[in-house]
DNA sequence: ATGATTGGTGCAAGCGATTGCGCAGGTCAG
DNA sequence: CTGACCTGCGCAATCGCTTGCACCAATCAT
């Protein structure tokens, strides 16, 4: 009798070589790994398990092409310059792949800066995923533009009132004007405001909260203690320093880059906090842990946000029905940095 | 004359397509794509002008089928549970990336911690990957052993005598030993070290260093001020306790979760550095700029370590020659924390 | 002028799955 | 007993690209 070939090697099984040993076709050895046709259930049974005894698994490129399905998502990160933001986007990366893999899907990781969309083309084009997470969402957005225009699903990490894009985000505003209205509620006068980086729909949010949190305190914003422009540490310093000159009591830092040099400029100046200046931050990574001062904060889930997007993107790409916004929940984190 | 059904929609184009719109068969196609096989040059041309206009992009999922070859890579990451471990995968994760899209390439992430071997098998059996990249590596590593009983071709930042093993690593042992000498050259009369996690080959090779740099400078390894079992902060600040009740006047960190840690101990002990004791880490964290005091360390360049890893891992993967062992050099850094 | 190369191209058989369709056999109602 | 219907399974086409082989025309040496 001819042994076939590979039969003897300890090369890969096919769905063919499967379908041979059990005498049955090859489409029934993949209707029993799919489950979906009809199939007797003995059949699928014994199928199952000789699958599982040879451990055999279906090549994936074979099935991304007859199912025209890649099994992958991209998930799109910016370049992390800076220690402080690292935190955010390491674990949101967890979080999707978190999701991704119990799907049985991989994340596949994207860096580029936010002008740079070639990488996002050659996925596309070569329809190397099914999806993508966008990790930060700008007001005009180049990318989402472009994915808006394949068709392809994405979901992206921040707010749009755009009805074709899906997103999950903090709820910031929220958090913010709640944050706010806290402070001015424990005695605080006057907040300051310290941001930057507006065309991220995410600042947009804080610093809405932030004017709406003192509206509804019956305060009135004064532009004079506002700064939306702080795109280098220099720029907080300078804003800090500014604000010092003013009676203003109480700074809120829209990120915890921002916090980090208001607080080192403070220190460096011997200005006491919370005694000569009150500090809080609308974001917590765990950075904040080492100042010499726990900062008072908005305390968001990221891994969980990675989770969210990814579940999101999972359910548009099966078709699923899914929330076409996703707001998730602060928790608000009174320390030192705030109390007197 | 009957239209072609697929030409007049804007869907995806394919080889045959392209093909038939230049008046040449599918191969000639792929051969000007790929620039292998015979092929006459003004053809190639006309092709890859024709593709260019009307940005054509072979399917990933039917090339890779065709050669067997995914044009993607693998590279396996811890859970990160620490902040001061994440910019070194974080950053290494980003410089395998951009080697990795240089060769058109994707990265494919996988965390797992070391014990689930799952997720590994799962990619390498469905041929996912050509490829992996492991972030960490045990003395007795199950990964590695798995890996090599696959035959898939994988390297490993670490250490390894393992013929079969590709590796990359900074020169931990290199570095620990000059730092120490140097620590000793000025001045310092014992340095105590504190470690942990020697199951790992990048623990063991820095303290071989520090062997190495005592008795090169003529002192013995006293074991009552090394440490090689601190996996928890409650145990660093013990083995801190201990050694401030001999007369060492120098503590060396294995890593910079250690030194954290340490800091923080004799910072709330009221001890000063480096008047009362000096501190020095084998490794240079970002995390370690927000010390009150700059930490006296070897650096590594974490992003070029991941790129390293890449090429070498490209290399066997294409057939070429690549070192076995690849040794990245270190910088020390001497700070105010051993000054004096 | 003729036979041996060589360069350029097309044919067709893969790669390893999925899936619409058809067929055989069994069940059931009339 | 017959026709309608359902179940379980196999056939063969398909997904889109690669590649060994065969073929033809042009080129070269003799």
């Amino acid at each position: 009798m001819e042994t076939y070939g590979k039969e003897s090697s300890k090369e890969n099984l096919t769905i063919h070589d499967v379908a041979k040993a059990l005498g049955v076709s090859a489409s029934t050895v993949s209707r029993a790994i799919s489950g979906k046709g009809r199939i007797g259930e003995k059949t699928r049974q014994r199928v199952l398990q000789y699958i599982d005894e040879k451990s055999f698994y279906p090549n994936a490129s074979a099935r991304s092409l007859a199912q025209s399905k890649t099994y992958n998502i991209a998930i799109i990160m910016p370049e992390v310059k800076d220690l402080v933001d690292m935190p955010f986007f390491h674990t949101c990366m967890h979080g999707a792949e978190e999701i991704a893999q119990v799907n049985d899907y991989d994340l596949l990781i994207v860096t580029t800066d936010g002008t740079n969309i070639k990488p996002l083309e050659r996925m596309v084009n070569n329809r190397k995923v099914d999806g993508m997470i966008l990790t930060r969402l700008y007001r005009e957005d180049a990318f989402v533009d472009y994915l808006k225009s394949t068709g392809i699903p994405f979901v992206a990490i921040g707010n749009s009132d755009d009805p074709d894009v899906y997103t999950v985000d903090h709820d910031n505003y929220g958090g913010c004007r709640e944050l706010v209205g806290l402070l001015l509620s424990k005695g605080i006068r006057r907040v300051a405001y310290l941001g930057g980086g507006m065309e991220q729909t995410v600042n947009i949010k804080r610093f809405e909260g932030y004017c709406d949190g003192l509206k509804e305190a019956g305060k009135q914003v004064d532009n004079s203690i506002v700064y939306t422009d702080l795109i280098s540490k220099v720029k907080v310093s300078k804003a800090v320093e500014e604000v010092l000159k003013t009676d203003t009591d109480c700074i809120l830092c829209q990120d915890d880059y921002i916090c980090d040099e208001v607080v080192h400029y403070l220190a460096d100046k011997g200005i006491d906090i919370p005694k000569k200046m009150k500090v809080a931050s609308c974001h917590h990574s765990k950075l904040l842990d080492n100042f010499p001062v726990t900062i008072t904060s908005l305390k968001f889930d990221t891994m969980e946000i990675g989770r969210r997007a990814c579940k999101t993107l999972l359910g548009i790409i099966n078709g699923e029905k899914v929330y076409k916004n996703t707001l998730l929940d602060y928790e608000i984190n009174l320390k030192e940095s705030t109390k007197g």
